[in-house]
DNA sequence: TTGTTGTTTCAAACATTTTTGAAATACTTG
DNA sequence: CAAGTATTTCAAAAATGTTTGAAACAACAA
């Protein structure tokens, strides 16, 4: 372990990052090394929340769902109409999505209508 | 199955959608019934491009490495530096990165220096 | 009340994804 | 070449997500 080419600087102040390959270890001196880099990085909380939202998009059935109601606002039966799917698999991703906070549903007497929340828009308007 | 309250417009000439109530079929005339509404939709291909897309991103510790390579490109032992995590399991999300056209590594000498690809760029910028 | 339609819930079966540890591969240096 | 580090691959186990059909629940009409 003495005397490698490993863990740069060993002449300078700065102390390397344990580890690490010199090459890699200067490119990442631009950014402060690894503890600099950490703190470009977002939360453990930001990445939980967006990681379920992207995970609530991540099946095409509710990606669909989500276009849907980007045109307006509708119940259950008109999606189950446009997906052809049975009802408590529909029912199952509508609980997916609800759950994301991306959709919401209300009761209008006989029926559900499902629309985007602020979220849900903000979400499925992005461009790509 | 007689004179009941559904299927809207019976006398109209308009043909009601079969088994939605009259109130969401009006509401749906706007944007041409249900078969309007599917012109509106993405296709099976774009839906399936787009949710394969979220689920790679469905994950922290793959958006953590997302949000990393967006700082710079880093070779995988920056990355598992910062993430402490096994071997094969970083490189099992590493895979998933890549399969998902989001990232890409390259062989520099002993190691692997991995960067987002122009799509993962994109992937990665948008606002929210 | 009863019957009907619309929708959800539940549990079990099924499918997919993720984690784990061991082994393999790739490159570099001596 | 052998030895070392960096990284991936593999198969089995564990965890999670999805589908299915039956049953339940909710709102309404008769």
């Amino acid at each position: 372990m003495a005397g490698r080419r490993r863990t740069a600087a060993t002449d300078a102040s700065e102390p390397p990052v344990p580890g690490i390959p010199e090459e890699v270890a200067a490119s990442l001196c631009a950014c402060g090394g690894i503890e600099g880099l950490e703190t470009l990085l977002p939360s453990d909380a930001e990445l939980a929340r967006s990681s379920a939202r992207h995970r609530a998009c991540a099946d095409p059935i509710r990606l669909k769902i989500l276009a849907m109601l980007g045109v307006q606002p509708l119940c259950v039966c008109v999606i189950k109409a446009v997906l052809v799917i049975a009802d408590s698999k529909l029912s199952y991703h509508l609980g997916v999505l609800k759950n994301a906070g991306l959709i919401r549903g209300e009761q209008q007497g006989n029926w559900i209508i499902y629309s985007l929340t602020t979220e849900g828009r903000e979400w499925t308007e992005q461009p790509i």
